[in-house]
DNA sequence: CTGAAAGCGCTTACAG
DNA sequence: CTGAAAGCGCTTACAG
């Protein structure tokens, strides 16, 4: 063996090698440098040099390599997805929407699923951010709650955008989705049906949405008079299960109730076998309204009325702004400017009908 | 302005900055070609040597920098999901089952998107692979039954592994997910049942998947002298929608089916309600199975008899399979080998029973 | 408006 | 078993 050691190597062949930075330099005569300028943007080029650079640039297929401006930037062109959200049309939605507003912007998307019960949760987290050497992070419920994340990103200097149901941090650093108004929506439609004796199913406590949900429901409610007693409220866990044995149980108070909103879809399905099983039929006996207009929604006997949350868009927003915030000076966040929010939207299907005499 | 351009920069807080190889070097004494040789695993090293290299890459804190190891191997350290498959839970599952084999090993996973049907599909796929000169990339049904993807892949000679029902390629290039036999499953659980009057629903022929399920259903019914007639046989999408039409018209059959298997979850569960739009119930006048063991399965209403497939398993032996190929030795490759495969399982609910008098 | 030199943090080839 | 030099493809600071 004349040579050294045996690292791992990549196959190699690839036909001619990709053209770099001193190609386009040498083929448009001036310093690479400049072609550097053109690449970034530089204001600082006269305009015939910067076209005859571009024109290069196209008719050699040039494109930079993002590991070498990342070794040079000292930060990667990649922008994180951190979740520990269980639903994963949630998850698909959110990556479809940030990689709308990356597309073609030379961003790469690298996901992060999590779990904040880990005890390692905190320190994984560091070190990816840290490694990766990322552009930006999106955060989505229930870890972009968590402050912790929050101070560790401020430490390292990543940019980020925590998505939530309330604003939980500066403007520049979020994007709401007012799932309050969302409560409301349901608790307004129910009551026009002429609902009284309402049950309600919340999220798990540790998700800041559930408290949303919930105090949106309330508050339309009290406006409109009507009551919403300790008893006709059980805690779901945002599962389908959940919403089976919750639903079980407020099938057996009386005077039954004859609505019942779930915090999310899966619960509100849950709550269909529930009725089913008790020997009762929605929406006749029993009315259900669910929440995000995930395609469970839609699937289930009957289609669920519910509240849809635009998650796309909502994707789209935040890498748009994480890119934007990156791109220009860092002078440029806008402090004063309100947090960019979403609204959420009834979607009425076959699952809700007037209460029962 | 005394400085020039003005480029994007990061914040540039965080404190003391990363220690590098060369402070690892430094503080043990030796030139930092030996670190990388610890780094990179080389067997030149005498162990001493190594040992104290170790414990002061622990005690500092060393991490090897992603970018920089990029550039001076000529390829990332990330590994590329590439889908054009629009089921959410099987996207999700996919990406969980490829990070349980990353963790730890110093690899990212950057999720891709695609539409096939997208003229510049293969210009932006290339253009992709190329720049960030990925270590690899998993490519699922239907984009991983391409095989102009294939051809760019060996031409560029970027680490490829596609999923499929059924070995498009060698064995090292491929796992298999043996759909044919949970075709035969299904047909066996109907049979057994007593049914003899059977629809069946396919999913779109531009999955592979689609015959194999088929083709399996078939071969066991033949198997059993059972019959599937050309009208008992719709085409559908893969998409709830499509089971609600094609079960509709499986209906109005005479004689009518008395069981029906959609070649997925979401055509079965459309299926459902087109029982019950046509006053039928479900299982005591027709029989529905699925296929996948998605979520909505256990989620309507009755539960669904499915075949799961191990998705999540499949993508940790994919991710598993790309990263054992990249560390490896270019040679080691084992073309003899079979090609790894799963199988499907039968799972049983309430949406079956024996077929009636 | 433009460029020559040095550097980002690693690895490769070559020597010993 | 170990190292000094050059290089991966870009950008930064400094000059002009």
């Amino acid at each position: 063996m004349t040579d050294d050691d045996n690292p791992p190597r990549r196959r190699g062949l690839g036909g001619e090698k990709k053209p770099t930075i001193n190609d386009v330099a040498r083929l448009a005569g001036v310093s690479k440098k400049t072609v550097s300028r053109v690449i970034n943007q530089s204001p600082f080029v006269k305009e015939e040099t910067r076209e005859n650079i571009n024109r290069i640039i196209a008719e050699i297929g040039f494109s930079p390599d993002p590991q070498a401006r990342g070794l040079a930037f000292r930060r990667s062109f990649l922008i994180g997805l951190v979740y520990d959200n269980p639903n994963p049309q949630y998850v698909v939605n959110m990556q479809l929407g940030m990689l709308d507003a990356m597309r073609g912007s030379g961003y790469e998307l690298v996901v992060h699923p999590c779990n904040r019960n880990n005890p390692t949760f905190l320190a994984d987290f560091r070190r990816f951010i840290e490694r990766q050497k990322l552009s930006g992070v999106v955060l989505t419920p229930s870890v972009s709650e968590d402050d912790r994340v929050k101070v560790i990103l401020d430490e390292i200097g990543c940019a980020y955008i925590r998505i939530a149901s309330v604003p939980v941090d500066e403007p520049a650093h979020i994007i709401v989705s007012n799932d309050r108004q969302g409560g409301r929506a349901a608790a307004r439609h129910l009551a026009e049906l002429g609902h009284t004796t309402i049950g309600f199913i919340s999220g798990p406590p540790s998700f800041r949405s559930s408290h949303e949900r919930r105090g949106g429901f309330d508050e339309e409610l009290k406006d409109r008079k009507l009551k919403l007693p300790d008893d006709y409220v059980m805690q779901g866990a945002y599962t389908f299960e959940s919403g089976v044995s919750c639903g079980t149980e407020l099938l057996k108070l009386s005077p039954q109730p004859t609505a019942i909103f779930a915090a999310n879809d899966e619960m509100a399905a849950g709550v269909l076998h529930a009725i089913r099983r008790a020997g009762l039929k929605c929406p006749e006996d029993v009315s259900v309204v669910g929440f995000d207009d995930f395609q469970i929604a839609s699937s289930v006997w009957p289609p669920l009325t519910t509240v849809r949350t635009p998650t796309r868009e909502i994707g789209r927003m935040a890498a748009e702004k994480l890119i934007g915030a990156t791109d220009a000076d860092d002078d440029d966040e806008n402090p004063r400017e309100a947090a960019p929010a979403t609204s959420p939207a009834l979607v009425v299907r076959d699952s809700t009908g007037p209460a029962p005499r």
